[in-house]
RNA sequence: GGCCCCAUCGUCUAGUGGUCUAGGACGCUGGGUUUUCAUCCCAGAAAUCUUGGGUCCGAAUCCCAAUGGGGUCACCA
């Protein structure tokens, strides 16, 4: 692979890390990383009226919380003050590339379609104001994209003169984006589709700026699963924040992600980070949209619990839920256990296990026809039991079901909605024994 | 509307001209283990490979077109 692997991961600091870019972040890791390169982050803060404050910090933040971890990182408010994108601007205005533009600023989107392709100032020869591209007329533009693995050409005929220098000063990313790749020699462009539409303008920057082009792919689009468009902010959930504080897990969020845009050749699914960067291949890029299918995500975090240790499973619960953490360590460890191959999310812990700290209610109704002598008998022997433990009680319970003859699964049934006021809980017994002597008899009194 | 991208089970995908009456995973259904739920194990249903033309002895795989889906058209990124 002759020079040194450089990816960089671009976004603009415009609110919290979406999922999307957190992928497009993950593939540009593992695309330098696999071949010992270097991972670059560029905080892209050229347009200062969309900028959110602290969201430069928010996007290290939750980068740091997946582990992607960057080599070096550069800030374009800051490269600006250099002049190094005004000069580059004006080096086109002076070869013929580019020309000065006086033009009120517009927004197509408001005016609906217009067709302008060609700026009215870009034979004008003025010297002052906006820098726009002078795209020549009919050539045609083609570059290879290592996502799609093919040959993607334009004529410039459907190129519009695109701004690089706002008469503010300050690059369009058209403008920025490709000095700065020039210059920081990155080698591998990876980002989103939505870039695809203007890539023709930055082929042309390129080549006018001179220097080796980078390696350029554009990532599929994420869809919703519901609405079957791109994920977007308004519609769904998409930031990467969001999921960690409904219990998902990182790796667990990482490695669905991973899966939504890539596949390896055998159709492996679980992968660590280190296991991805180790196994990533360039040709596994996808080309078709992938839906977000929550249900595939839920999989793959239950999964993750599972391999947690008891202790760190606990840890996560206990951040996550106050009541939970009020607990003795003891009682907390012992829920964790039953609680660990139960759940999909940390957040789960409380429909699951809540009745362990919540004030019970039950409904009567889902009680079987016995329940009175079923819990009855049941508050006898919980009452005179003499030692606290797991196996007495099992002994005790088994030993009058067999006497009265009970059927074991709706005996059970009742004491676990008597005491719990749900049919979905842990193993009842092992509940009991958390729960407490007082704590049980009391509910099962309340109810009887 | 112009331009661009895409098209295999409901979903994520394997598949790069013959071994495909299409394989795996999630989900779903049934069964086993189990005092519930879940985990775990086993089995099953589920794709006329979007359609129509080609090329070829032979096509899910190559070409063309249609259809459908997505994206984009700013002095935003």
């Amino acid at each position: 692979m002759g020079s040194k692997v450089r990816a960089r991961f671009a976004p603009s600091p415009t609110g919290f890390l979406h999922i999307g870019s957190l992928r497009t972040a993950l593939y540009a890791f593992a695309l330098a990383r696999h071949e010992g390169g270097d991972f670059i982050l560029r905080i892209e803060d050229t347009d200062q009226k969309r900028e959110v404050a602290g969201s430069t910090q928010a996007i290290q933040d939750t980068l740091k919380k997946f582990n992607l971890l960057w080599d070096e990182i550069y800030v374009q408010s800051e490269r600006h003050k250099t002049g190094i994108y005004e000069k580059a601007a004006k080096k086109l205005v002076e070869e013929g590339h580019a020309f000065y533009c006086q033009c009120k600023a517009k927004n197509a989107k408001e005016e609906g379609f217009s067709n302008v392709l060609r700026d009215p100032c870009r034979d004008k020869k003025l010297s002052s104001g906006a820098i726009k591209l002078k795209v020549p007329e009919n050539k045609v533009l083609t570059y290879y994209d290592f996502v799609h693995k093919k040959d993607i050409s334009w004529n410039t005929d459907t190129v519009y003169d695109a701004t690089l220098l706002k008469s503010d000063g300050f690059p369009t990313y058209h403008l920025a984006a490709m000095v700065d790749d020039l210059d920081m020699k990155i080698s591998h462009i990876l980002r989103g589709h939505d870039w695809l539409p203007s890539t023709p303008i930055h082929l042309l920057v390129f080549e006018y700026l001179g220097g080796k082009r980078p390696e350029i792919g554009h990532l599929t689009d994420i869809l919703s699963a519901t609405t079957g468009k791109k994920l977007s902010k308004r519609r769904d959930s998409v930031f990467a924040e969001q999921f960690l504080q409904e219990g998902y897990l990182p790796e667990a969020l990482l490695n669905f992600i991973m899966l939504l845009g890539w596949a390896p050749k055998d159709n492996r699914e679980l992968f660590t980070l280190s296991e991805f960067v180790e196994h990533f291949d360039i040709q596994g890029f996808q080309e078709a949209n992938p839906r977000f299918l929550q249900n595939k995500l839920d999989w793959f975090n239950g999964e993750y619990i599972r391999k947690l240790s008891d202790e760190s499973l606990n840890s996560k619960f206990k951040i996550q839920n106050e009541k939970f953490a009020e607990l003795t360590e003891e009682k907390q460890l012992q829920i964790t256990k039953l609680v660990k191959d139960r759940i999909a999310k940390i957040s789960d812990l409380e429909n699951i296990a809540g009745f362990f700290w919540k004030p019970h209610k039950v409904d009567k109704a889902i009680l079987g026809g016995n329940s009175d002598s079923h819990l009855t008998d049941a508050l006898n022997i919980i009452s005179n039991i003499d030692k606290w433990e797991l196996e007495e009680l099992n002994d005790k319970l088994m030993a009058k079901i067999k006497e009265k003859g009970y059927k074991i699964g709706d005996f059970f049934m009742d004491l676990r909605v008597a005491l719990t006021g749900s049919k979905f809980t842990p193993p009842i017994n092992d509940s009991i024994i958390i729960l407490g002597k007082d704590k049980t008899i009391n509910r099962l009194k309340s109810v009887l």
